[in-house]
DNA sequence: GCTTAATCATCAGTGTACCGCCTTTTATCG
DNA sequence: CGATAAAAGGCGGTACACTGATGATTAAGC
């Protein structure tokens, strides 16, 4: 029955299964209610041993708490990210931004665009291959990446000052050995260790 | 012009610096390429460094595996984790939901309309409290939970697979740890230990 | 009982993230 | 040189994630 993909990803056709009856509210209810098999289940991977989910919430957390210390900006951890990207790599190329923050092309455009109605960034057509728009900073942009700095570190320092410094380096270490491990999904393959971050 | 707000969140009257003018596309655009001061400070914090930048990647990175194990499903990540709190908490309205899986009751709202249309759920008014709407699985989406068991199991496993037992191990109890420290932020304050996860 | 406050759901709006398809431009091959 | 392939950007669509505001219902205080 396919029920295709969901999420975006493909699923131009997505009709499922085609259920759209409502439960009767009577009868199997009440066994929907304490199936043993789904609750073993449930029991025996709840939610919060699931690396994914707790992955997931940490994320959640760090835009939290990001937002919290550069409140006032109005720039999100992705803008930033890209900003930082563009201050030590002008005139870059949406693709080459995708493959360097991680996140598709599609995406950075997006995020190109908000950018640069706020001032932030300008792009042109590169005059050596015109498929190619390029991206840098205004000096409005260096500015604002400048002032903005200390607050995103000191979100950085908060996400893992739970953490003794030991744990912490251990606990970056884990999270760089699993990029690098994994570093081949999404249509960007994160290319970052092409450029100067060295 | 005000600039609004970026990505819903707060910020009540985040002005910002209030700039919208371009770049002149001339003099002072070569400076910003190589200007020092910026470069120093992506050093000194590249992004690759930024435990929130890594998480990030991280959480990505599950989404890919999760897409390419449960292909065929149609199920994303946070729609499987509301499955899992409906199998063992039949019947719980949409703010239950949304503290037990950390997310927005928003949110919620809108995973839970997917669902539903999908048949896999059922939601209702409470006929005790009015102002409630009550959710639990179809014996459809019973049936998708179980069959769906091991492929969600084998993604979760995968995130990690390049890590030993031990370092994996030492990496859950930390993300733990840092989920347990901040579990304050975001409208939704995860109660998942309140509910029967023991 | 009536006013007020709290709670739950929903709507509108913004931002991130991805996919598939299409057009333009460049590179390549015969 | 002309056809074809490859690359870059853009568009439309879907799913998450959260804020703010509004309306309905319930609970609390008088």
């Amino acid at each position: 029955m396919t029920e295709k993909k969901q999420r975006g990803r493909a699923a131009p056709d997505s009709k499922t299964p085609a259920v759209t009856e409502k439960i009767a509210e009577t009868a199997s209810a009440d066994d929907a209610a304490s199936n043993p098999a789904l609750k073993a289940l449930a029991e025996r991977l709840p939610l919060w041993r699931r690396p994914g989910y707790l992955v997931r919430r940490l994320h959640q957390i760090h835009y939290a708490i990001f937002f919290e210390e550069c409140d006032g900006f109005g720039i999100t951890p992705v803008q930033y990210g890209l900003l930082t990207i563009l201050s030590t790599n002008p005139d870059a190329d949406q693709v080459t931004l995708a493959n360097a923050l991680g996140i598709d092309r599609t995406n950075v455009a997006d995020v190109l665009v908000r950018l640069e109605q706020r001032g932030l960034i300008a792009r042109m057509r590169s005059q050596n291959d015109r498929r190619m728009v390029l991206a840098r900073l205004t000096s409005v942009g260096e500015d604002l990446v400048e002032r903005m700095h200390p607050a995103m570190a000191k979100a950085q320092d908060r996400l893992l000052e739970a953490l003794g410094s030991e744990e912490r380096d251990q606990f970056l270490a884990t999270l760089m050995r699993l990029l690098e491990a994994n570093n081949k999904y999404g249509r960007a393959t994160l290319g970052a260790s092409k450029m100067d971050h060295t």
